[in-house]
DNA sequence: CACCCAATACCGGTTTACCGGTAGAACAAA
DNA sequence: TTTGTTCTACCGGTAAACCGGTATTGGGTG
């Protein structure tokens, strides 16, 4: 569902004064765009964002001065209704994972064609995620990390998981269950160690998310 | 879907004995179940609950000796696969909610009929939750504390609540987005007050249920 | 029997969270 | 213009979490 009243701005940060060429002209085709403003390298983006918004951004993950996966959240945290593609020259599973959980919408080759720029533009703009060919190939194959064992928690750990989501400290847990709280504080331990997490707020929210509880 | 091997253990708490023996009465009607104990007091039952294990509890809520609420939570840790149905001769609208929190499948009040305590037997040994026919109708009525406007959190507030929940410090905070990290502290203790929490923990899982994020 | 896992418990130390305030600046609405 | 909200920032103190270890006990299982 692209918007009928076009006035998208686009913005393209990428370090390759090249591509940006090849982007600007391969996007004037595109009808829905108001602006086009190209920057070289992050900090450029990110002091014009200061005072500008951009409705999308194609974003070089490979930039000199910042690390893609930072700037792509940065972004997102300022702006967090702007889309942010990520375009690379290389594509790595675990590289397209970790942006995509930073906030992208969508992961593109740089050798993507012009129809596929265009038909992931529009699908981001429309909600989704979108990635070029090669990428999708790439995600379909299943990683080795993905195929690990879900950490499986013993009873008493899950007893004591659901008091600590319910913000019960080590002490109040302690209580509850007549135990020690050093003993208490070892399962907590035991548990964030399991799940690869290093505090509560995280060990919660993986909880949350494994439907552990 | 009751099971057809007919093998339930059934535990009655109450601290009245001629609710124990009406109750008992009242179930021996029922097929499937194989055994039947009662207990007057809450310290007798998890006294029993140490080495033996019941798969329903019939668990009137006001006993001398603990309190109900307690009580629920405390079997429900102990032995999580055990369905507790509270019984009660008082329905308060908030007492209702705060047992059903803490785990319990049902609540009855001791003037339901015969048919209607099996049929909440069924129901919650089917997985459901349970009421009596009162207890219904007041659950219907929509309560005072339900209608308060849901807490809104302002942008900055979200975005340092995003970050709480990946498990950040305070410190951590404040250098990605540039503050002092005690301006994020305030922030962060805004936001606990604002939806009446007293720890990160219960933070992080009110914005997980409400869906703040 | 030897081995592993779950559960229990401890020590000493550093870092973070939490609480009780207070307060200035920017901005928008009444 | 006064009022309210948001965002910013500070102080001093207590409580709790987190880290690095170590260690004993009781059940299972090969």
């Amino acid at each position: 569902m692209l918007k009928q009243t076009a006035d998208y701005t686009i913005a393209i940060v990428d370090d390759h004064p090249v591509v940006i060429e090849g982007l600007r002209i391969l996007l004037q085709g595109v009808p829905g765009i108001a602006g086009m403003h190209a920057f070289t390298t992050g900090g450029e983006f990110m002091d014009w964002m200061a005072d500008h918004t951009a409705d999308i951004v194609l974003l070089d993950i490979m930039l000199p001065d910042v690390n893609g996966l930072d700037l792509c959240k940065d972004i997102k945290l300022a702006s967090p209704e702007t889309i942010v593609l990520a375009v690379s020259n290389q594509a790595e599973r675990s590289m397209i994972l970790q942006i995509l959980q930073n906030g992208a919408s969508g992961y593109l080759l740089k050798n993507a064609s012009a129809a596929e720029f265009r038909r992931c533009l529009e699908e981001a703009l429309s909600g989704g995620v979108a990635f070029s060919r090669e990428v999708r190939e790439i995600l379909a194959r299943p990683g080795r990390a993905e195929l690990k064992a879900p950490a499986t928690l013993t009873r008493r750990e899950k007893q004591i998981l659901q008091l600590v989501t319910e913000g019960k400290t080590t002490t109040g847990i302690a209580k509850e269950l007549h135990l020690s709280p050093l003993t208490v504080e070892t399962h907590r331990r035991n548990m964030m160690q399991k799940l690869e997490v290093k505090n509560a707020a995280e060990l919660i929210m993986a909880a949350v998310q494994r439907k552990l509880l």
